[in-house]
DNA sequence: ACCTGAACACCGTTCAAGT
DNA sequence: ACCTGAACACCGTTCAAGT
């Protein structure tokens, strides 16, 4: 309850347009005094702070009015640095799409192409509360962009068309983000009588987590099977 | 702004366990009174209309208070005809999925299974704004259930083991539910220099709506070629 | 059995005011 | 430039009371 102070001094950004050359004239100011004083408020740690408390209690534990408290400022301060929580969100799903492997060179382009996806998978299986946010309208920003123009390049290097090449890369991207994004889905067992389910009873052992292990290995290669082979009019 | 008042009568579920054999008194009263007399409160009507208003408004729209000033009742009314708003949806949920075609015979086991899947899509077309849902939890009741039955039940006719069917079935389930969670992904173009990004350039004529036509369909074949060819390991 | 009004514990955000 | 407190217009839901 009490909010934690883990208080990471990493992955700050020196340099930013936002980064102004003021130096506070606090900043020789003795720390020894009362309490180890807070870091001043800045973009990238409200941004920071938004994802732990994502990570640590899932998206609806992240309100503008718990991120205050959690960074011990009142709820109008955090709109000075973000303009509303739909940015927020924006400049979180960025910071963590910058997880996002893109150098593989290893095997041919559909091969780089699913070592790409199986990243992507794994950074939003990092932070799972996150994907949910993709339900509401999302703006891509830089590290989004980036994964994009690799995703297209690739494609366009193992032959795609343009049209083809955004119809791929969106069937992809649409499986993936959709994987997280579904929630659980829980059968009522008791809606329907079991004598009317006798394929789901055979199946029910496989059933039970919905992110089984493998599972989205299964469903992203059955997909790239399916780009490699083309299809024919069904 | 004011309340439409359509109400229709159509799809009333005449005999469920709820409809108790009680007639009401004023069953016999004059209607010509004063206005319309309003049908009463049942747990049909509040899930249709609750449907109509994300369709017509979207899924933000649907809050319990503007629910029940369409009904033209107070907020606490609705709560005598479901538990809560988690199983409102759940409700609005299983009354569209009965709309999914599941009876459809030609061709084999896989074709069959397309046009299931279509089906599936072609309804959630139907109701753009409630696909969101599915980003919180889902309990699936009776026509889920026999979706699911249905589609366990081709793939094991394709000869798929228990296993592979419930990762087939949920490889197309994440692809559809996912196609139609998924906003607007508006990628912010500023973000990066243009000549940082040749190949999302080249494919940008295809980007535009992010439900272009034929792009479901597109991803829906390449899953079931790859389902039908099997993938070796990558 | 069904409905109501008032109240509780929340939201995101605007506004006016402080330094 | 940055932060604050009070207020506004909302939420879902509980509770006590009405018929």
């Amino acid at each position: 309850m009490g909010g934690a102070r883990k208080g990471s001094p990493v992955t700050n950004e020196p340099s930013t347009s936002r980064a102004r050359a003021i130096r506070p004239t606090w900043v020789g100011v003795d720390p020894s005094q009362d309490e180890a004083p807070r870091p001043p408020l800045t973009r990238p740690r409200v941004v920071r702070t938004a994802l732990r408390l994502v990570d640590e209690h899932g998206l609806p534990a992240l309100t503008m009015r718990a991120l205050a408290t959690d960074l011990q400022v009142s709820p109008m301060a955090l709109y000075n640095h973000v303009r509303d929580k739909e940015e927020l969100v924006d400049l979180m799903v960025d910071l963590v799409l910058g997880e996002v492997e893109l150098s593989t060179t290893a095997g041919d382009s559909v091969s780089q192409l699913r070592a790409m996806v199986h990243s992507y998978h794994q950074v939003l299986t990092a932070h799972p509360g996150l994907a949910r946010v993709y339900g509401s309208q999302v703006r891509i920003g830089p590290n989004g962009l980036r994964i994009m123009e690799r995703g297209f390049g690739l494609l366009l290097d193992a032959g795609f068309s343009p049209r083809e090449a955004a119809d791929a890369f969106f069937a992809l991207y649409t499986y993936t983000v959709g994987f997280h994004l579904i929630g659980s889905v829980d059968p009522d067992y008791s809606a329907l009588p079991p004598e009317q389910t006798p394929s789901m009873l055979a199946v029910t052992p496989y059933l039970s987590g919905v992110h089984q292990r493998g599972r989205f290995e299964y469903g992203l290669d059955t997909l790239l099977t399916g780009l490699r082979t083309g299809h024919p009019a069904p």
